[in-house]
DNA sequence: CTGAAAGCGCTTACAG
DNA sequence: CTGAAAGCGCTTACAG
């Protein structure tokens, strides 16, 4: 236990018994740290003299002597400011929080919070993070706690890409959605660039000569299926290829929907040599269905996913080459983003920032299988 | 944008031109908060009755009356006090940190941040995120900033259960270990329950008949292969099951590592019938091994795994039985037991918390096969 | 170039 | 039962 030496200043205001009677025992476990006033009695200048010297404000406030005494005594102390003393007379903080309905129990959690942790820390702001599990009630006690912190601004994310209304406890504190938009346009967000990202996969594997490229996506309605059937479609048209409505088949987002929907696409008459899984989940189920039918990926059958699901892809035979979410960089844009209208740098324009899906190349695709190729055209 | 009416009150001392400019200049897109005094002002009493009776102190300091008009102003203004201002007068913050090194990166991490915020949240504090990716010189920053944040405590946890040195950037400051075990024994830790937790995944073998169970571990050593070792051991003990030495092999943690140690296994001359699989990773490579080998799950082999990692066991075909590390009550307990210290209740006695690892039943464990059965006995 | 004073928004003894 | 004063640890005009 590090006690750092309680320097002798000014005991009229410092020493009473009541304010050592009060440190002693609310104090107990936490080390009594030196403050600006201890430095400033050791190196002979005045408080205000140490904040500008360790501010380094208005350049030559102090003398080179003075400066240096003031850096030696606060080094030799072992000084650190209290941020929060800062704060309270600056009105500002330097924290920021990350505040989610579900996202910290997906394994995409990790990166985006480390995305915007790190772009949080090079700015010298710290996050706090709050995790509502999609409680309404509790999101709204939660942002007034933040706000009692004094948060600058908040980052607002989704479990999945989707539109969400805007709060209305978050009024009037800066704000950015992440992987998620608002309703009502009102906010900038942050966003996987979904479309872009199907084309990237129907182009790995056109570029690998297939013609019949089917598309397994989720049932449900929403930004993410909307942009990767867009982003199909007009791949397929880009490079020529058949988009025959057969090929599109929507079926439930987990392994047995993708297993669903593979096997009806292996039984078509003119069966397709790839399919795009709209995630890495129903890519499996199409991996299961490929095994059922006897095919080999890739050698009868490449298959591309999305998502790029911790561990699942590497860890297949073969690996799954997908589309990866840009998690962590989406937390990182994000509190750039928001940092930016915290610090008054740039408005609050509500843009809609598309981060990029970059190709995971593994090993589930391959050449067209000479047979049904053949077969094919 | 919400903007709560800025009542007149001491203008001698809030108004002055100087106050103001500084808040047009630097708090342009903050909404202007009431403070006690507002309240105070509304209410027609002292700031320090407000005080008195919006944190409930020493019951009858107000008078019912006060009381109620105090309580009504506050209301009626949307006050809420600014928690930076307390903290730096009550001299505590309600902030706890939760410091790793690169936990947020696995899949893992989403429920033990959501277990760590959840506690915190429900004793009043929030939870501060920072991940050091393992990097020291930027941990030792990092823990100078939460410091100069002023947190009450400190959560320390690793992305596997393993044992490090205390940091000494972290001395004075309360502390607990989550999933990691302080070399020294001198900090209270919290980690799963490895061996009952692999003494869960035997007796589950055991229970289906399995008598010549294997276990695929780890070739690391390390907290978790030691104790699921000493639990595969025990648990084979009890059931008076044969501990064939070649029954345990050692491999790398991944389902390569898995693939490999299942073939050697499953070409001994009298070839087990279960495999417990260090984690479930592993437990892929067992299940590729067995398709290769035209060996099905469950009906030819049984296999558990362990960890519960997110969707893998879900998504698997039959659906992975395996051992969940706890990682959400962890957290929870991890953040119960800093608060005990950081709130003085008990003191940072160095306990290690062992956390119940539970069994999560899919489809990957059947009865022994009959052929083998016979073989085997 | 440097210091004394005021104040950020609260709470806490201490008087009345 | 309630108010005036002091102070938490800083920073910021304002004088000298």
């Amino acid at each position: 236990m590090l006690t750092l030496p309680r320097l002798a200043s000014e005991p009229d205001t410092a020493c009473t018994p009541a304010a050592v009677g009060h440190r002693s025992a609310e104090q107990s476990h936490v080390t009594s740290r030196p403050r600006i006033k201890d430095v400033a009695a050791l190196a002979g200048v005045a408080p205000s003299t140490v904040s500008a010297v360790l501010n380094d404000r208005n350049s030559p406030r102090a003398g080179a002597a003075t400066r240096q005494r003031v850096l030696d005594a606060a080094k030799s102390l072992g000084y650190v400011p209290n941020e929060i003393a800062r704060g309270l007379r600056t009105r500002r903080s330097m924290t920021v929080a990350l505040i989610s309905d579900v996202i910290a129990t997906t394994p995409y959690a990790g990166q985006l919070i480390q995305g915007a942790q790190d772009a949080a820390w090079r700015a010298g702001y710290l996050l706090l993070l709050v995790n509502t599990g999609g409680d309404e009630a509790l999101e709204e006690r939660a942002i007034a706690a933040l706000r009692q912190q004094q948060v600058g601004g908040a980052l607002y994310a989704t479990m999945y890409h989707r539109v969400v209304p805007v709060p209305t406890s978050l009024a009037g504190l800066p704000l950015v959605f992440l992987d998620a938009r608002p309703a009502d346009g009102s906010v900038p967000s942050v966003v996987p660039d979904e479309e872009a990202g199907a084309r990237t996969a129907v182009h790995e594997l056109a570029r690998h000569g297939h013609r019949r490229i089917a598309f397994a996506l989720d049932q449900r309605e929403g930004p993410a299926a909307t942009g990767r059937l867009a982003g199909y479609h007009s791949m397929m048209r880009d490079h020529g290829l058949p988009d025959d409505p057969a090929l599109v088949v929507r079926a439930r987002s987990d392994s047995s929907g993708g297993r669903e929907a593979a096997h009806g696409l292996l039984a078509l008459p003119q069966r397709p040599t790839a399919i795009f899984a709209f995630n890495d989940q129903m890519a499996i189920g199409v991996f299961h269905a490929a095994a059922e039918r006897g095919l080999r990926i890739p050698e009868d059958l490449s298959v591309v996913g999305f998502d790029d699901l911790y561990v699942i892809g590497r860890e297949m035979l073969p690996g799954l080459t997908t589309v990866a979410l840009p998690h962590y960089a989406m937390g990182e844009v994000a509190v750039d983003l928001l940092l930016g209208v915290v610090e008054g740098d740039i408005g609050p324009d509500p843009v809609v920032r598309l981060v990029d899906c970059p190709l995971v190349e593994r090993g589930s695709v391959g050449p067209v299988p000479l047979v049904v190729a053949e077969g094919a055209r």
